[in-house]
DNA sequence: ACCTGAACACCGTTCAAGT
DNA sequence: ACCTGAACACCGTTCAAGT
């Protein structure tokens, strides 16, 4: 079997889904590849390039646009959300490879887009993009760190109705907050 | 000169504010006080720890409760902002020092208690001082690093001014959205 | 073109032993 | 009590050399 950038991301992933970030080493997905760790420098130029690779295969994962654009702000951040949860340590991945400004998947892209096809200008669009998807990385990751905590029993117990509930209120405030500048014309709750 | 752990934290700082957090290695701050990298671990269990005081010593730092409590969420949001941008890296050190539930202050319990003192229930106002919470760091976060990348030449300019109006509005619509709940009918949390 | 072998320059952490 | 010396088990990355 030839070892393409794609095959490397899915060990990638199968490491990361299976022991973490912390253990996601260029030496142990070399391995799981039956393969010497320098090998994967002649496909991706260094661990942070592969490392985005990953975080963009989380991001497209599954249906690629299968969200009807009669969805919304909220139901965009619940499936992101979801597709977060979906990898163990996704959101921390995400988050550090949007601030090192790799990836080619822009999660922030949608929100955009929703609000500029509503009359909402530039700049004014990827504000609000942006502090939806804050929310959204942080809040998830906060989630992922502490229900790992929890596993490993290093704290009481992890409540995830709770961080659900967190986490619709939070959606909730910023979609209130978009209305109330849009004048409550434009956009509608729920 | 006695090494204790004030000395300690505040080498790591200094080597913070220098050179970053990825050179922020125990090795390199030991070498700061003259000493053994060993000799850390008789003041700290280990390096997590070490980086829970600095984040607690960024987010104490200067004026301890120098904010009046008439002050907004918009006036705590901009404070907070301001003592991470002091420190290179600060967002990331106490957003993972925060999700790893380490660290002895909490940021988010001015917002809280000044939502509390407005007749917000307890779970409400947690939801709404983590939302805010998100997004600064959140915010701060891309924001440093972004920064660092224009410093290093990477990509091409960092945009402050931009920066800060994204900034103001995230929290401008934050705002919006807890005023309308506060004014209108209360969100159910459950 | 694609991969191995082997090294380089690091890490965090531990712990006997010194003082 | 507090620190050194020295090791252990790793890292990411590079690059001559093999095929």
């Amino acid at each position: 079997m030839a070892l393409t950038a794609e095959r490397i991301v899915d060990a990638a992933c199968a490491i990361l889904d299976a022991y973490g970030l912390a253990d996601l080493t260029m030496r142990r997905v070399a391995e799981g590849l039956g393969v010497k760790a320098g090998a994967l420098y002649w496909h991706f130029p260094n661990k942070q390039t592969l490392l985005a690779a990953v975080a963009d295969e989380i991001l497209a994962g599954g249906g690629v646009i299968d969200s009807t654009d009669e969805d919304g702000l909220e139901e965009w951040a619940a499936k992101l959300r979801e597709r977060l949860l979906a990898h163990r340590d996704a959101a921390e991945v995400v988050a550090s490879t949007r601030a090192m400004g790799l990836g080619s998947v822009d999660p922030a892209m949608r929100p955009r887009n929703m609000l500029r096809a509503r009359g909402v200008g530039a700049e004014e669009a990827d504000g609000m993009a942006q502090a939806f998807l804050h929310f959204v990385l942080g809040h998830v990751m906060e989630e992922q760190t502490q229900s790992q905590l929890a596993t490993l029993g290093v704290v009481s117990s992890f409540d995830g109705a709770r961080s659900q509930r967190y986490f619709d209120a939070g959606v909730e405030i910023l979609q209130a907050g978009v209305l109330r500048q849009l004048g409550g014309t434009h956009l509608r709750i729920e």
